[in-house]
DNA sequence: CAAAAGTCTATTATTTCTATAGACTTTACA
DNA sequence: TGTAAAGTCTATAGAAATAATAGACTTTTG
């Protein structure tokens, strides 16, 4: 039941592409600075970064002066929405998903107990992670640090 | 995000297991049987249970006329013990997991807005995984068998 | 045009997962 | 008492997913 690299780095490149800098509002980042702030291997992000904009989350620049940056609003991003794109669907057994469904090989899927328990699961874990956005996140992350007094 | 198939095979074993039989209570099952009815590979099935009795979940008698059985009452094993076992801490990311913790490279723990919000979803899991028993399951399989009339 | 930055595809390395093999031990019972 | 039925245990093979690296290419700015 874990997260893997791929979304945890590219959950984490969002986060830091969401945060809001000097002027306020998120700025545009370099591959090479993400990676240097977040300890991620610079190639690795590359493809990452790569994938999301691909998916219409991200915009970039190309050449000198150019970086990536949200494609919209941070407030209308959700956490669910960057893992389903890096990791593929949420569910923890297939025959749960909503988007990738597949039968799981039980005798019979009506009655079977694991898929109840599952389906409960999966509905805890969507409820938070496609309701978080990446404004809650960063919000949240400066409420800590005022508290922390950082 | 996913549950192995290890961990899959194992639950729907137990689950099997604490099913009550003909004479009302939970059965002594070999494993070629719980096999042939759940669809699981023999062999690898039998490192699964090997697995759990070594943890102490199953016991099992050897020889002519035996198998495996619940080494307690149905209703004091939780899903969350079964799959700690098999496929290890339930938390998304190291981070978070109270038994597993381990640090997981981000520039500040203390205000990381990930484990912020992974530890809520850890938390949404266990609250249902580890208070599941195998005995709240077969309860609902039997409840959904009587309302599909079967 | 040169340097900086993203794009894209391929490949390798590592790990985890899944499964199989096979020799061994215990038990019941004919 | 010996044989077949069952679990025990360790090793390892095969396959798939994950993680990471490589390198050639394109775009942009000054």
């Amino acid at each position: 039941m874990r997260l893997s690299k791929r979304g945890e780095y590219g959950l984490r490149a969002m986060i830091l592409l969401a945060t809001p800098g000097p002027e306020g509002r998120p700025a545009m980042l370099q591959i090479r600075e993400i990676s240097e702030r977040e300890n991620i291997p610079t190639k690795f992000l590359e493809q990452i970064l790569l994938a999301l904009k691909n998916a219409g989350l991200l915009h970039s620049k190309m050449g000198v002066g150019g970086g990536y940056y949200l494609a919209k609003p941070a407030c209308e991003i959700t956490l669910g929405q960057i893992i389903r794109i890096l990791d593929g669907p949420l569910a923890p057994v297939k025959c749960v998903s909503q988007v990738a469904y597949e039968p799981c090989g039980c005798p019979d899927e009506a009655t079977c107990g694991l898929r109840m328990v599952m389906f409960d699961v999966r509905a805890a874990m969507t409820a938070i992670l496609d309701k978080t956005t990446l404004e809650d996140v960063t919000k949240r992350m400066q409420a800590q640090k005022a508290l922390l007094g950082k």
